[in-house]
DNA sequence: CGTTCAGTTGACTAAGGTCAATTCCCGTGG
DNA sequence: CCACGGGAATTGACCTTAGTCAACTGAACG
């Protein structure tokens, strides 16, 4: 994602000066469900999980945020509600922060901040849909196979109980399809 | 859905001269998959169905567009690009529609379209976050009922088929599932 | 070397799909 | 008013996919 090209040199300056840095550790958590987000991040280096908990107490990932892209529970961001969603960091991670008044004031500071973050919920919903159309079109298998393509290097940052549960299986399951697969 | 606080008479009457009036017959499609979306329409009366076909031919409906919602294939329509999604109408419907030319100089013209695009994308984007969570976390009975929550006065407008195809279930499991819930 | 934890394998179960037969509902024509 | 034709919904028998649980393997590390 690369915005930079619409946002004028001042305004740049602007939000680079009210960006945080923050280090999360390793299994430490950028975020908590029953929380409403206070922050928006973007991932420097490192690796985090969003993931849901169901009601009998099973972890599913809704998606890994890599170098580049953004850590955010967005829809509990934008509405100000408790999220549903941890993020979680799966390796020690550097995050840019800003908080929710910092997003807002910008907002409300220049117009390519409008665009900027028209151009973002955009971006998200397409890959939402992307995910919402795999988990209705496709099996497990194939879900995988589309996995290893979108996310090729993620395979090896990634244990078998992580990629599982990405794909809505188990770790069993997963075992199996890959030995079906050689 | 009602933006119109934020947006100035001038404007308005911009849109309003520029918008199309369309009439779709009962069965009939508004798109079609393979097509990139020309147009943007806006439900003033009638019932639309938008729907994947997998690659095994099986409709999966995706989204039911009510009266004072858009019809349009969101994604496709912003990037260009050629739809996966089918639009098709269930009753004789009635749509508003403006074609991309007009919402893109729209968007150009002022920037309170700016802002009224980035509310719609925010929602869309929460829309369907709620549908992947539900696919993710529940199983075909609780979407089900979440469905009936949801949507109250949609069951009675829909028959079985359609609503299984919403759900990712064949009609006969939906029968079963409604057998045992009474 | 043992311990530990990720991954594999096997046997069994459960949720939902498939296919076919049957029933229900409703509109139409006699 | 009744009979019947056709699509929608139901039901039954069986199948497939993935889940569950437990035992086992194997590599990594102290």
């Amino acid at each position: 994602m690369n915005f930079s090209a619409d946002i004028p040199r001042e305004e740049l300056r602007k939000l680079l000066r009210r960006k945080k840095i923050m280090y999360i550790k390793k299994n430490d958590y950028f975020l908590q469900a029953g929380e409403v987000p206070k922050r928006l991040g973007y991932n420097v280096s490192g690796l985090l999980r969003l993931f849901y908990i169901d009601n009998s107490g099973i972890e599913i990932n809704k998606h890994f945020c890599q170098e580049k892209t953004l850590a955010v529970s967005y829809g509990a961001f934008l509405r100000r509600e408790e999220s549903k969603i941890y993020i979680q960091a799966l390796e020690d991670t550097k995050l840019l922060v800003i908080d929710y008044k910092t997003y807002d004031d910008l907002l409300n500071s220049h117009i390519c901040w409008q665009k900027v973050a028209r151009k973002l919920a955009e971006m998200l919903f397409v890959l939402e849909q992307k995910r919402e159309s795999e988990l209705l079109l496709k099996n497990a298998q194939e879900r995988y196979i589309q996995f290893l393509h979108d996310y090729p290097n993620l395979v090896n940052r990634l244990n078998q109980y992580h990629i599982a549960s990405y794909l809505g299986i188990t770790p069993e399951s997963l075992s199996r399809i890959r030995t079906n697969l050689k």
